[in-house]
DNA sequence: TAAGTAGGTCGATGACCGTCGATTTGCTGC
DNA sequence: GCAGCAAATCGACGGTCATCGACCTACTTA
């Protein structure tokens, strides 16, 4: 694989000279990356991975009191993971009564996806 | 949009009995998100956004003296955020002399793309 | 060989994160 | 009203992260 010349440093260069000159990252870029940092933040613990797993193989909303016993973990520390993932805007919950219900927006998953591609 | 009765629990249930009976996750999935949040952590960074997408709008590699003047940090500081982005597979490098020449693996964001899809 | 340079590593520091027990909030049924 | 329950919030703890200055390594060239 040849090195992209637009932009590597001359293999020979008088010394001192800097090796490139300075390129600025466009500030709407900067945004959107933000925006997929923030994302990808959310999904960066297996917890929620598998948060938006389960989540996700039902269409439907599902109680939070079914999410707790999936995991080794106390009811508290489902409860903020779940939260992180509403932060981020990737799930989105909804109270009936005693039980709260928690299921996938798709939106921001997509936004990702198609960053990623 | 009504509630997947398969999984939620009854509206009305007599007080004392477990909402729902407990669900295993399967261990294949475990490993899996594992390894989603493994990529998506190494993502969760706004500045390793940022380095993913200056790597892949240059087909070929780039001098990581062209990446330090893109952002307000240090060497040693995106050096880091280099070394985690290699750590999760998602770019490589190459030494030629002096500079130190980065790239990406397409396999990682395409195996995380394929899992948000 | 010596000087200069690119980039990686180390150690420290302050901030943030995951986890839990305890408590609070809000709802249900008696 | 009261007791009981699901879920959220709070406070604290230990661990991890982002950042930097200082240093080290490896290479080039004079």
């Amino acid at each position: 694989m040849t090195v992209d010349l637009l932009l590597s440093p001359k293999t020979k260069r008088p010394a001192g000279e800097p090796c490139c000159e300075p390129v600025v990252y466009p500030d709407v870029e900067r945004e959107q990356a933000a925006r997929m940092a923030t994302i990808a933040k959310a999904l960066g613990d297996p917890v929620r991975v598998q948060l938006v797993d389960v989540l996700r193989k039902h269409a439907g909303k599902v109680c939070v009191c079914e999410l707790v016993p999936l995991f080794d973990l106390q009811q508290p520390t489902v409860s903020h993971h779940l939260k992180v993932l509403r932060d981020a805007g990737i799930v989105g919950s909804e109270r009936q009564g005693l039980w709260a219900y928690y299921y996938v927006i798709p939106d921001a998953l997509e936004e990702l996806s198609a960053w990623l591609s």
